[in-house]
DNA sequence: AACGAAGTCAACCGCTAATTT
DNA sequence: GAAATTAGCGGTTGACTTCGT
C-alpha cells in the first residue's frame, strides 16, 4: 500500500504498509520494554508512526500466537454464533478465538459471513410458511441483530451475559464454554450447517 | 492478452472509555 | 473533580489480487 499524502508538512509520519524493517524494530522494543505507552514505543523505538498504528501493527500482525491463515469451519460456526449472541462487538468475539484479531474477523464478516446471511435470508424469504417446519417461528427469522433482540433477549435470560464475557473463568478459551453457552442455539432456522450449505 | 468488476484485507479514522496527572 | 493523555473499539478506505468476459 502507498503512503497516503494527507497534505500534511509538519511532520512525515509513516502511513500505509509496514516494511519488514519497521516490524523488526518495533517487535524487538516490545520484546524488551513491554507493549504499553504506545506513542513512545513508537518514538522509542526509532518508528516514524504513530502510537495507534503501533499497536494496531502488533496486535493483528506482530503479536505471538497470531493464528494465520483460513478459518476453519469450526471457526466460521463460533463467529456466526457468536456474532448471534453479541452483534459487531468483535473484539468480544475474537477474544474467544484464540489467534485470531478482532479486525481478522470482522474482515471476515464483511467479506463472508454477512453475504451468506444475505443469501440465506432470500432463501428464506421465498419459502412458504409452514408450521411443520417451524411452528413457533416464521422462516423469516435470520434477522439482523436489532431486529433479533428478543429472541437474543430469550437467549440472555438462560445464561448469564457478565460469566460469559469474563476472561478470567478458566477454561474460557476452550472449547467448554462454547458447548456450555451455545448449546442454547438449537433454532433449526439459524443452524450453521444450513448455512454453509449454501 | 487485456480490461473492468468484484473480492480481500491491512491500515487509517473518529469516537468513546479508561487511566493518569 | 477537571483536564489531558492513552487505550481500545468499530466503521471505513483504498491498494492489491482474483475472477470473469
Amino acid at each position: 500500500m502507498a503512503p497516503r499524502n494527507d497534505g500534511s508538512v509538519k511532520k512525515l509520519i509513516n502511513r500505509g504498509a509496514w516494511t519488514a524493517e519497521e516490524d523488526q524494530k518495533l517487535a524487538q522494543y516490545i520484546e524488551i520494554h513491554g507493549a504499553k505507552k504506545w506513542k513512545t514505543v513508537a518514538t522509542k523505538a526509532g518508528l516514524n508512526r504513530c502510537g495507534k498504528s503501533c499497536r494496531l501493527r502488533w496486535l493483528n500482525y506482530l503479536r505471538p500466537n497470531i493464528k494465520r491463515g483460513n478459518i476453519s469451519d469450526e471457526e466460521e460456526d463460533l463467529i456466526l454464533r457468536l456474532h448471534k449472541l453479541l452483534g459487531n462487538r468483535w473484539s468480544l468475539i475474537a477474544g474467544r478465538l484464540p489467534g485470531r484479531t478482532d479486525n481478522e474477523i470482522k474482515n471476515y464478516w464483511n467479506s463472508h459471513l454477512s453475504k451468506k446471511i444475505n443469501q440465506n435470508e432470500k432463501k428464506i424469504e421465498i419459502l412458504p410458511i409452514s408450521k411443520e417446519n417451524n411452528p413457533q417461528k416464521p422462516p423469516n427469522t435470520m434477522q439482523t441483530n436489532e431486529e433479533s433482540s428478543s429472541e437474543i433477549g430469550d437467549a440472555m435470560t438462560n445464561f448469564d451475559v457478565s460469566e460469559f464475557l469474563d476472561f478470567s473463568i478458566e477454561g474460557s478459551h476452550g472449547l467448554d464454554w462454547v458447548n456450555k453457552f451455545l448449546e442454547l442455539d438449537e433454532d433449526p432456522w439459524l443452524s450453521v450447517d444450513k448455512m454453509r450449505t449454501l
